[in-house]
DNA sequence: GGAAATGAGCCGCCTAGGTC
DNA sequence: GACCTAGGCGGCTCATTTCC
């Protein structure tokens, strides 16, 4: 690793990239936030998940929609799907323009509500584009292929009841600080919404252990160990369990005090050795991901900061969108340079195992990553018409 | 159509001050 | 003194409105 850990990366970045800012190790920490994000996302559209994902929807919680959280990434089923050929001549394609094209097609657009979002704006793509609205549905915008003059577009709703959430969050060391790090505070307004959004509720029993109740329509409910019934519900195609069940995972960055050192000074990833902190998360998402500092780290020396040739140009956007005064940030989840998405893109695809081996599960103990990749699929191809 | 202004909301870092 | 919580705040994104 180039960096002995991403602490110290931190403070790299507030000295090259942040030292014009008011506090330079804050805006690099937040800056390390939103990398967090990006390395999320593009492993989820690496694992073929575009098409379902939607960008900081407000989320209502379960049995009390009065109270609704705007969370990262939700994913949505698709209802309707359909594809368009544009002439790339246009300055920016618009969700007016994409409209147009799209009801003229006859493609029915009654009961939506346009959004006046940009698909693509002076090479700028937003990801997640949605174009329009309507009372239970999003309709969205993909670039399917770009080729010479022509742009083929892929329009997708998505129902809005969603069946899986993701939270990231980085967490920084403070200095001097022995113990977990009292940012967690923040980490667990996330923990919060994990807890609430899902028809499948956790209960601790006397001796304990961790229960899942989920009620069904008639008022009757299910109870059982909590990671044996969401696998029930998951792997099912019954209406009851599925139509208000929600998948939540969150993604944390790795913390040097997260975890304490065995007697032999190793680092563990057994439950016996969590800080309270991350004990808080572990059982507040149904899946809790640790992003390493090796992974962060990797992706910012290689891809960031010391690019070879092939990845100059991820640099040179970076560093144009966090330097000062600069213009528009254009290195975000939801804007993104459209070559440095083509880049970036294609690196998670020619080292998917690299970019797997990123990420430790902390929770559900003895699963990994893959099975988190097949518990997604299994959802994403679900019979939702006749579900919801 | 698109830039600029505005406001809501989130993220992450840090400090003051309380408790044990 | 170690630990913990509440709250401030800079930085930023995003949605909506306003203006050109």
């Amino acid at each position: 690793m180039a960096y002995e850990s991403v602490d110290k990366l931190q403070k790299v970045l507030a000295e090259e990239v942040f030292k014009h800012t008011k506090d330079p190790k804050k805006a690099s920490g937040r800056a390390l936030g939103t990398l967090v994000e990006i390395i999320t996302y593009y492993l989820l559209k690496t694992w073929g998940l575009n098409n379902q994902i939607s960008i900081e929807r407000g989320l209502a919680e379960y049995g009390n929609p009065d109270i609704t959280h705007n969370v990262e990434y939700s994913l949505h089923p698709i209802v309707r799907s359909s594809f368009l050929t544009i002439d790339k001549s246009e300055k920016s394609i618009t969700s007016n323009i994409i409209l147009k094209a799209l009801q003229a097609t006859g493609f029915d657009l009654t009961g939506f509500e346009r959004k006046n979002n940009q698909l693509l704006s002076n090479n700028i793509l937003r990801n997640a584009c949605t174009i329009a609205t309507s009372e239970n549905s999003f309709l969205l915008c993909s670039i399917k292929s770009d080729e010479g003059r022509n742009l083929e577009l892929h329009i997708y709703e998505q129902n809005r009841k969603p069946y899986a959430m993701f939270e990231c969050k980085r967490v920084g060391v403070e200095e001097g600080m022995t113990k977990g790090p009292q940012t967690i505070e923040k980490a667990k307004q996330g923990a919060y919404v994990a807890r609430m959004a899902s028809s499948l509720q956790k209960i601790r029993c006397d001796v304990g252990e961790m229960q899942g109740i989920i009620y069904k329509s008639d008022g009757s409910y299910i109870i059982k160990p909590y990671v044996k019934l969401m696998e029930e519900i998951i792997f099912s195609s019954d209406k009851e369990l599925l139509r208000r069940f929600i998948l939540t995972i969150g993604i944390v960055s790795n913390h040097g005090n997260w975890i304490k050192k065995t007697s032999d000074g190793e680092l563990s990833f057994s439950e016996e050795h969590f800080q309270k902190e991350l004990m808080v998360l572990a059982q507040s998402y149904d899946w809790l991901l640790f992003l390493t500092d090796q992974g962060l780290s990797d992706f910012i020396d290689k891809l960031l900061l010391n690019p070879i040739p092939e990845f100059q140009f991820l640099r040179d956007t970076f560093l144009s969108s966090y330097k000062e005064d600069k213009k528009k940030n254009q290195f975000t989840k939801v804007q993104m340079n459209i070559e440095a998405d083509r880049i970036l893109l294609k690196y998670f695809k020619d080292n998917l195992k690299t970019v797997e081996s990123w990420f430790n599960v902390i929770s559900p103990s003895k699963k990994s990553l893959i099975d988190l990749n097949n518990e997604l699929e299994e959802l994403k191809n679900k019979n939702w018409k006749t579900i919801l």
